[in-house]
DNA sequence: TTGGTAAAGTTAACGCCTATAACTTTAGCC
DNA sequence: GGCTAAAGTTATAGGCGTTAACTTTACCAA
């Protein structure tokens, strides 16, 4: 390989360089996300970008191999804010019950995802994932730092033996929900505890989803009594006594 | 306004000329989708189509004022294949009662997703809709023939009495739900149906979506199991009795 | 039958985009 | 202070939507 290798620790001035890089990556993404907010996705563009920065676009490669990378960057970095604003919110109130705390965080699921439509979409209406998100190939994927935050909880549910899950799951998909059992948390989680994880999870994508995607605009100029009807429903799903919808 | 106005009935050579041009814009349409299913929605271009067809990309401007246009007919072209296809489901077992109907139904959503997902994509993964679906404009849009299709049996559902919608609805929504009532269907809908309708399909749209989108590759290889027991849940809610998820 | 006319489709061009190649400048390091 | 690699440049190729100006085609009416 090259005789130099880059002085990534230390304090010498290539740390500067360093770090000068660094920052020159952060304007990127900060660029990017701003252009994603002010004027769609389709306004993220090399050129946008590095016009904005005041270079041209084929510096930007010295960053990124392709623009799918950068889009790609940008979208780890928004999976891990969500997952920040889930954590926060779960950490609010940390001497409330589980229950209690899920529900905290489901609403700030959809707060996020309203006050961030673009990034919500960005994240969640990708159109079918063309490739590499095999089976098994879960936590590391930045994408599941925010599922984390709901599994966790939903597992202090299970351990104040609250949740009953139904009885006579379907052999396969618990076979299928064991591969990726240990994947997600250190402790062993009861495959019925995922079952309900999966469930409840598509039920709140889909009511987050319909409101953020506007399919409801036809009929709903507020949609949260829906969440919270639907909330109600997860809760009860899970164990919970919760107050009327 | 010019002196010849083009001879839309008749038998007459005009009504050749009319059938060219219809059979142009069935092509486009065509030729577009083959582009969506086989390359993705980023390769439904007018050069594609066009070069697809033999033409030139200008050319196609006598028929779609632009590219978004374009892709507005092939979209609503797919909402109304998609009706057809639940209303085709529907009548599968004329003689059932709603209830079983219904599953059809959703079972019928579920497989048109999975074996159209790029379809499925373009139609229910829109990114913040930019614009134009404002509240009460509703059932003249193509997006809501196959909405209906659910709703209609819904109503059937209440008609035998099985609907207990829950009790104490906020205000606020049903004030909402009451300026779209009419334009759903004929008859007078009870608002409490329009609720559970618009939560049975957020659930429904959530599991599906997650499903067909890749959301839960990471977990599952078969989610049928996720959609029974959703489908499950939906029915419970409409207070129809169903055999295990 | 023949001319007028409007539709259908063409080429040329503009400005946007991703991406690559070849070059210049800059800044750290020995 | 000179070597070297990173950072950023211009130039270019090819694809895209879109417009303008042009040619061809086919209908219809005198």
């Amino acid at each position: 390989m090259g005789t130099t290798v880059p002085n990534t620790s230390g304090t010498g001035s290539t740390g500067r360089r360093h770090r000068v890089r660094e920052e020159a990556l952060a304007e990127i993404l900060r660029t990017g996300r701003r252009l994603l907010v002010e004027e769609g996705p389709s306004a993220v563009t090399l050129r946008a970008i590095a016009r904005e920065m005041g270079m041209t676009a084929p510096g930007l490669y010295r960053y990124y191999a392709s623009h799918r990378d950068l889009v790609q960057a940008l979208t780890s970095h928004l999976y891990e804010e969500l997952a920040a604003a889930l954590t926060e919110a779960r950490e609010r109130r940390p001497a409330a019950e589980p229950g209690q705390r899920l529900r905290e965080v489901c609403r700030e699921l959809r707060h996020w995802a309203r006050t961030h439509p673009r990034e919500f979409g960005l994240l969640f209406a990708k159109p079918v994932t063309d490739a590499d998100t095999a089976p098994g190939a879960a936590a590391h994927d930045p994408s599941w730092r925010f599922g984390g935050v709901l599994l966790e909880l939903m597992v202090q549910l299970w351990h104040r033996g609250g949740i009953r899950p139904p009885a006579g799951l379907d052999p396969a998909w618990l076979a299928q929900l064991e591969e990726v059992r240990e994947h997600l948390t250190g402790e062993p989680v009861p495959l019925e505890i995922l079952y309900v994880f999966v469930s409840c999870w598509a039920r709140l994508y889909g009511a987050v989803a319909v409101e953020v995607f506007g399919h409801l605009d036809f009929a709903l100029t507020d949609a949260e009594p829906l969440f919270e009807h639907t909330l109600h429903g997860i809760l009860t799903e899970l164990g919970e006594p919760t107050d009327s919808p």
